[in-house]
Order: structure tokens, then sequence, then C-alpha cells
DNA sequence: CTGGATCCTTGGAGATACTG
DNA sequence: CAGTATCTCCAAGGATCCAG
């Protein structure tokens, strides 16, 4: 790595990475569900194929029933994924990813090749942060 | 759209959107930083080049001074930021990007491309949500 | 100007008990 | 089995004051 870190970010970011600073509204609202605990774990359970309520409780071990039944509604509501009610006496409700919901899947599998990949950058980071900063020279 | 939503996940995502369940909690970790709300507006503001503290408070309009600091203390230490302290006589510290930073600005980039393109349709969802329980026909 | 330290409030999350 | 309703609790966040 050279000495780009501070100085040279006058040639910021790629063409795609601006962020438009008023507008990230509902960007921050896609990650505040994605960014969500247990939301990703719902995903990530249920991108293995359709998955029951009591499924999913045993699936993500440490989730209450009132998160599980939270986080599940606003996945239905956002039309990630369908809630799919049989009326039958011992009640069945199956989940199961939308394509909207797959195709978020998708794009978070980048972010996660990412976190994976500079994993280890930032915990080494982490661990020695007194030297982050820089002193120039004075 | 066809009825594929809850039957055709059988084949469910693409090669690269595997998310290892148990896994996935370094994952979280860099998603509980970008889906903060505060970091995600420090970085947007960032991008535009070297900042200084008063700048950033300007800036991102709502945050407080605490917040402010917390958040660049833990972008600084998982090596996002570089923080550049001038000791002058009026105090200055420069903010700004390190090129993995940059990189996780151009992977952000893509999430945003993705919410840019559904937002619409999720709005859609969220309104009539009612409607997404699927009935199976019974 | 750039923070550190402290108090205080609020909403989110867990646990429990109950219903269709 | 699949939730809903209620309570409590704690920690994140804002406001304020103080310091280098």
């Amino acid at each position: 790595m050279d000495t780009a870190g501070a100085a040279a970010n006058t040639t910021p970011v790629g063409p795609c990475a601006r962020i438009p600073a008023g507008q990230s509204d509902f960007v921050r609202e896609i990650l505040d569900r994605v960014g969500d605990k247990w939301t990703l774990l719902v995903i990530a359970t249920l991108q293995h194929g359709v998955r029951r309520y009591s499924d999913l409780q045993n699936t993500v071990p440490g989730i209450s029933q009132r998160m599980l039944t939270l986080t599940l509604r606003q996945l239905v509501q956002d039309g990630l994924i369908t809630r799919t009610a049989y009326a039958e006496v011992p009640p069945r409700v199956e989940y199961a990813l939308t394509p909207l919901g797959i195709s978020l899947l998708d794009i978070v599998g980048s972010l996660i090749d990412w976190a994976s990949t500079h994993h280890d950058e930032i915990r080494d980071h982490r661990t020695r942060f007194g030297q982050a900063t820089t002193k120039p020279t004075s």
C-alpha cells in the first residue's frame, strides 16, 4: 500500500460509488433492514428453501418468538419473502424468499465477499488502532 | 409476477450468494457498521475529500458531537478512515477515507444501485402488504 | 476547535403468559 | 403450531458541561 490513504482521495472513488448525501434516506432503510441482526440470519436460512415457522426458530438459535415474528412480518411487508398459511388443524405456515429477496441476497453476497476479503485487514487495524492517527511531520 | 415466489426457490440463488449461516458473525460486524445511521452519512461526506471535524458536523446535520466522535473513532479503528491531527494552536483535525474505506464505498455503491432500482417495488409491497400472504387455494 | 465525561431519556429486545 | 399481548430492562443516542 502506498501513502495514498489520506492524500489521494482527491480522486476518491469509482463511478458507481457516489452516495447522494441527502438522498441516502431510503438507502439507509435498506441497510437498516439488511444490517439487522436477525434479518440476515433469517434470510440466510431461507436461502436453503422453504421453511416453516418452527424451522426458523430452530435454525436461528438465539431468536425469540417476538423477534422472529417481527422480522418475518417486516420481510413479508417489503416483499422479500412470502408467507403461505395453510388453514389446517395443525396450523402450518411456510416462508420462502421471493425473487426480489433472492436478488437482494445476491447483492449481499458481494458485501459478504468484501467482508471475507478484508476481514483480517480490519481486525488488524482494530488491534493496533493507535497508529492510525497520522503525524504530519510537524 | 408468477407463482414462482414461494414454490420455485428449490432453485434458490446464484453461486456467490451463499451465506454460511454459522459464519455470518463477522459479516454482521461489517453490516452493523455500514448499516449504522451515522457511519454511512459520514462516509458519504468523506467521499468528497478531506473533511475537518466541524465540516462533518455541519454536513451531517442531525449528528451530535458524541455520535460524530464515536463514529469517527470506530471508522479509524477499523482502518476505513484516517485521522490527521495538526498540533496547531487552533486545533485542526482532518479525516479522510483510506483505500480500504474507498473499496467499501464501492461495494456499498452496488447496494445503493440495488436500493435505487427496487425502491419503488418495496414501497409498493409495503403499502398493500396484506396480500403478501399466499392462499394455497384450500 | 476538537473532543472527553456525565446525566438522562427512549425505544428496542427478551421473557413470560395467553389465544386461534 | 403459530403467533399475539404485556411487562420489564438495558443500552444506544441526545444534551449539556468541561478540558486541552
